[in-house]
Order: C-alpha cells, then sequence, then structure tokens
DNA sequence: GCCGAATGTGGAAGCGCTTCCACGAATGTC
DNA sequence: GACATTCGTGGAAGCGCTTCCACATTCGGC
C-alpha cells in the first residue's frame, strides 16, 4: 500500500497459484468451486487467496465467459420525476436487496428519448449486461423489440401492452382497480370519480379498466365528466382533482390511481373545504410509505413489492440461464384500509 | 439475427479489419480516434464497421487499458428510504444527466452494513469501476479510508468529517442555515426553534452550525428546548415538530434541515392548529419539488444541485486523468421565498 | 539526388482469466 | 494381478482488444 493514491498492484491467478504451489487452472477451478479439486489443493489456494487478497478481475473472467455478472434496470422515462415516485424507490430498493444475496451488480440506465434508447440498444448488444429489467414502459417504446431482437434477457417490469411474448412480472391493477371501486361501491357512495394514470402507461390502463369493470358490474355507467387524467406524480394528481371537483361539485368518493397523486388530491380537497372521507372518500393506490403518514391516512391498494422484486430477478436470472423467455407473473393486490375511505 | 432469442454472433475487430483491407491494428486506431491513421484506411475501415454494425467489446477492451467506463454511485445508507428523498433523486438525475454526455455508466451500489461496505471496497479495487461518488455518508463510515487506501478516484457528495484531503462537492450548509435563521430573526420572530437532520452526517451538523451562529450573532443564545433532531425524512419531521411544539408551545419559527422534514413539521404544525407562516413561520432546506407543491409553499434554501452533479463528475473525471486528488467545490446556496416565512 | 525525419501500417505480445485436452495416479472389477 | 475407469492436475490455447515495435514509404532540406 503506498502512500500515493497508486492503486496497489493487484494479485493476479499466476500469483495465487505460486504461492499455493498449484497451477493456474487449479486455482480457477477453486474459484470457480469447481468439484474436481482435492481437499489439500483446495485448502492450500484458498489460504493463498486470502493472504493476497486475491480478487479475480472480472473483465478478464468475463472476457471468456461471456457473462458480466451485471444487470440493467433500464427506466423508459424523460426522467423528469421518475427518481421522486416511491414506486420506483421500492423497485430499486428490492432489485438491489434481490441482488444483494448474489454478486451481479445493479446498472441503472435511463432512456431519455430515442437517441438515448439507441445507445441503451447498444451497449445492451455484445454483451455489457447479462439482462434487462426494463421499467416504465410507455406504449410506443420500442426498447423491448430491440432488445429481444438483440437476444438479450429481458424482463419487464408491468405487462406488455400488446401480447407478446415476453417475460413479465406485473401486479393485478385490473383486480386492484376493480376492488378500490367496489370497495367505494359497498360504502354506498353515489357519484365515484377516478383520476387515472397516464393511458400510454399500462398500469394506467389497467386500474382505469378495472374502475370502469366494478362500475360496470354494479350496474353504472363510466361517466366521463367524472374522469380525470393524472400523471402519477403529486402535482398531476392535485391538479386532475381540482378539474374534477369543477366539473362534479357533487361528487362524494374518488380512486386515484396512485397514492402521489392520491395525495395531491388530498390537498386540493381539503383547499376547497371538503372533508375526507366525510364528504369524499379517497382510495389511492400503491401503498407508499406517504399513504401512512398523510392526513387523513390514505386507505389503498397495496402491490407487493416484496413479492415482485425477487420475482423478477429469479425470471431474468433464469432467463438468463438459459431458461424460458416468456415466463410470467401476476401478483395480487389487496386493499390497505386506513382513514380516507 | 435468428428467429429464436439466440443472440446474433457479434463481429470481432479482425472481421472488421479483414473486410476493411487493412489489419487490426490499424481498425483498432480507428475505432479510437487515434490521428495515425491515413484518410482512405479511416473511411474504409468506418464503412466496415457500419456494415458489420461493429460494437468494441467492451470487455475485451478493459482488460488491456484497465478502463471500466463505469462509476459508482455508492450509497451508504441502511437503504430504507433513501430512495424517497427528493435529495438522491436529483442527485442521481444529475448524474446520469451529466454521463450521458460521455459513454461511461452510472453503477448503483448502496452499502447497508459493513459487510457490504466490504463487498464495496472489494468490488472498487482491482478496476471494476473507473471511480466512485459517494453520498450520504455518515461519521463513522470507513467506506473512504478503504476507497482511498485502494487508490481509487473518489469524490465524495458533501465534505468529510474530518480535514482529510480528499475531493468533494459540497454546498455552503453553514451559510444556508446561517442566512435561513437570519431571515427568521429580520422578520422579528422572537423564538426561534430546529429541526436539525442526522448529526452523525455532515450536512445535519453543518446547517445546524449555521443556525447557531446566526443566532449568537444576533446576541440570542441557542437554547436547548428550541432543538429536535430529525433523520431528514418526513415523518421525521413531524415527530420532531411535535417533540418542539410540546416542550416550547410559545415558538414562533423554526429552521427546518430538510424540505421533506419541513412538509412533516408543516403537517403537525397545522395539525396542532398553528397557522403559517401567521403563529409559526417555516424555513425548509433542499428547495425539493415539494417545496413548491405543499401547503402553504415552502420558504427554503435551495441548493445548485445543476451545478453539483456536474462538478462532481468533472471532479473524478479529472482525477481518473490522473489529476488532483483533493479538489474540491463548496457550492453558495440561496434562499427561496415562497409563502410559509 | 542523398540523408534523416516524419508518417502510416502490420506483426506480435500480452492483459487475466477459463477450459479443453492429455496424462499419470489412484481406484474398482473380475 | 491385469485391465478399464475415474479423478485430480498442469499445459496450453484463446477470449477481443490495445499498443509497442519495426518496417516501409514519403517528404523536406541541403
Amino acid at each position: 500500500m503506498t502512500v500515493s493514491g497508486t492503486r496497489t498492484a493487484a494479485p493476479t491467478l499466476d500469483e495465487v497459484a505460486l504461492r499455493a504451489g498449484v497451477s493456474r487452472a487449479t486455482v480457477s477451478r477453486v474459484v470457480n468451486d469447481s468439484p474436481r479439486v482435492s481437499a489439500e489443493a483446495r485448502e492450500a489456494v484458498q489460504a493463498a487467496v486470502a493472504e493476497l487478497r486475491y480478487v479475480p478481475n472480472r473483465m478478464a473472467r468475463s472476457l471468456v465467459t461471456r457473462r458480466t455478472d451485471t444487470i440493467a434496470l433500464v427506466l423508459s422515462e424523460p426522467d423528469t420525476q421518475v427518481f421522486s415516485d416511491p414506486f420506483f424507490a421500492s423497485i430499486v430498493r428490492g432489485l438491489s436487496r434481490a441482488l444483494a444475496e448474489t454478486d451481479l451488480n445493479l446498472v441503472l440506465l435511463t432512456a431519455r428519448d430515442a437517441r438515448e434508447q439507441e445507445k441503451i440498444g447498444r451497449y445492451a448488444r455484445r454483451g455489457h449486461v447479462d439482462g434487462v429489467i426494463l421499467m416504465s414502459l410507455h406504449r410506443e417504446d420500442q426498447l423491448p423489440e430491440v432488445l429481444a431482437a438483440a437476444g438479450v434477457p429481458l424482463v419487464l417490469c408491468g405487462r406488455p401492452f400488446d401480447g407478446r411474448p415476453v417475460a413479465y412480472v406485473d401486479a393485478d391493477n385490473v383486480g386492484g382497480g376493480r376492488v378500490a371501486t367496489e370497495f367505494l361501491i359497498a360504502q354506498g357512495r353515489r357519484r365515484i370519480a377516478t383520476v387515472t394514470g397516464p393511458q400510454d402507461m399500462i398500469a394506467g390502463v389497467d386500474r382505469f379498466q378495472g374502475h370502469r369493470a366494478a362500475l360496470e358490474q354494479a350496474g353504472r355507467r363510466l361517466e366521463p365528466g367524472l374522469v380525470a387524467h393524472g400523471d402519477f406524480t403529486e402535482a398531476g394528481g392535485a391538479r386532475a382533482m381540482a378539474e374534477l371537483l369543477d366539473r362534479e361539485p357533487g361528487l362524494d368518493a374518488v380512486f386515484v390511481a396512485s397514492d402521489p397523486m392520491a395525495v395531491g388530491a388530498l390537498r386540493t380537497l381539503q383547499a376547497a373545504g371538503r372533508t375526507v372521507p366525510g364528504d369524499v372518500a379517497v382510495v389511492g393506490f400503491d401503498d407508499a410509505a406517504v399513504a401512512q403518514t398523510c392526513d387523513p391516512p390514505l386507505t389503498t391498494m397495496a402491490q407487493p413489492l416484496d413479492e415482485m422484486t425477487p420475482l423478477m430477478t429469479e425470471l431474468l436470472l433464469q432467463q438468463i440461464d438459459g431458461g424460458p423467455q416468456a415466463d410470467s407473473r401476476v401478483c395480487a393486490t389487496h386493499l390497505v384500509r386506513r382513514a380516507s375511505a
């Protein structure tokens, strides 16, 4: 260890081999847990590895194994406020936790525009990553095609728009939207509005779809006046709620397709002098942390992220290992009752 | 392109060389923009590259150049809610934008505990990354030492606790705390409280320090009863504010060391029937997006993240290229007046 | 018109690793 | 006790790339 910042010369396989009194090949076998090694050899190597503080050079290894032990989380989003979305935060956290078990690393990539998507396509081809998890996908995004064509193992976070055979993990958003709305109906609410998510994202579409289905099943019709579109952000929710209040002052419930939006809606409602849940019942979606701390605490649909993120990595890993390409899972959502409805 | 997901065999340097009718060495020169290549050779190679859709194999290149074109953003944090912190989100966004210009990639790593910090140390040694940006550092963290000892180029987001010579980029947190408090004093507020950040993080310490300095300069004393410690989260801010209100019902202003905490404080204040800014003036810190949307919009200290993230990458790149090891920058903060004070 | 310098190019070495292959030793089988 | 197997090991090739070195060329200066 030198005084200046010079990187200490890293030991190589040969040095370990020399010290352990075996060949490079044997060291490699030990390091890679090959069974074809005698106990003594193994111990000698392990001792040498420990003494030398040997760490394999990942580049050299990747060059021959064609594996990088790196997977990419790609955000198809014009980066504005995605990062602040608690849903994104949960995914990253869950993924990084699931990956901590393995020795895979998580590369975060954002694709602001077509040019960047192209850059990511290039990056993913040629084995710079072993696989990709794609989230925050929009209807027109070409990335799944590009990646699939390049043969890059791929798992989508959220089902694809078309029925294309690709692996994905999703929450049951349709079911969630339905349950939330049914709950509002069961409460005896008469004029139930909704703030949807963006309609170019599948979660936005599906939750809205579930809402409509519940309404129709109860013999009601979806009234256009009771629908406003948001963008999954708090500000967007506040705006949409204002729109709704403007058009339909008599509404007495609202299903909001994400918690951040619901928080925004809450604020608008309170600013307009409505009590929650007295005048207006509010049900959100996500069960984000903020749902517990906002005022009143939010009744919301929980999606089992704890289940979903390990599933994504599992599906991806399995695919990397040559498993099925289009295995998918849909996870159940459930209602978490708090004070807003 | 085969029908199944088989990765199309990627062209290598040799194939390009063959097609262009030159040697491997020449192709490499063209790809790496070496000037020592004739115009014809360059054109021939470029044509071949385009036809073959050649992309260099990064692993092979890294093996010889000792560069990975990857930098790591390391979060030294028991991952709980860091990701939801808008400050973190802004840093990631800024960094990934700054890096988009180059062809560097951002690896996100979290170090939940000592074991993981060790893992990261191993990862960073042996050139798996060209450099590290370390954020969310706590007083006892060993990571800077480990990394510095390994000779890994390093830039801290926030100054180190001791005066150790290491590159960092920080906001002028002391100055910010002072300005915020002076502003409250100038308003004629008599009993000014503070909700601090965690005191094992430098930003928490410095902002508190600035607060105290302003008080003393105005001939006042820091009263322990007017100080509560938070953890930079909204829930923590709400809790601390409740504590404060409990101890000092007569307070008429509070400097809160982060915007998420300020939002929590706002909620507590309103729940306690205090008007803001009528009864209690509130000044936050960060100028996060939420500062504009909360009610009332938050008067807060802005730190110039737009300046800071490019600076971090610049400092790191410069260090990677063999530049100075301990160059640092402190960026000015400024007050953003909104409605809460 | 000759010599040294500048210039473009190809050959070849080697980055650190995995893995195929061959080989000798140990084991099992009749 | 002779043979076929298995097992552990080392040698060596080679992953795709960069770069040093040597070798033509071409050029300008006298």
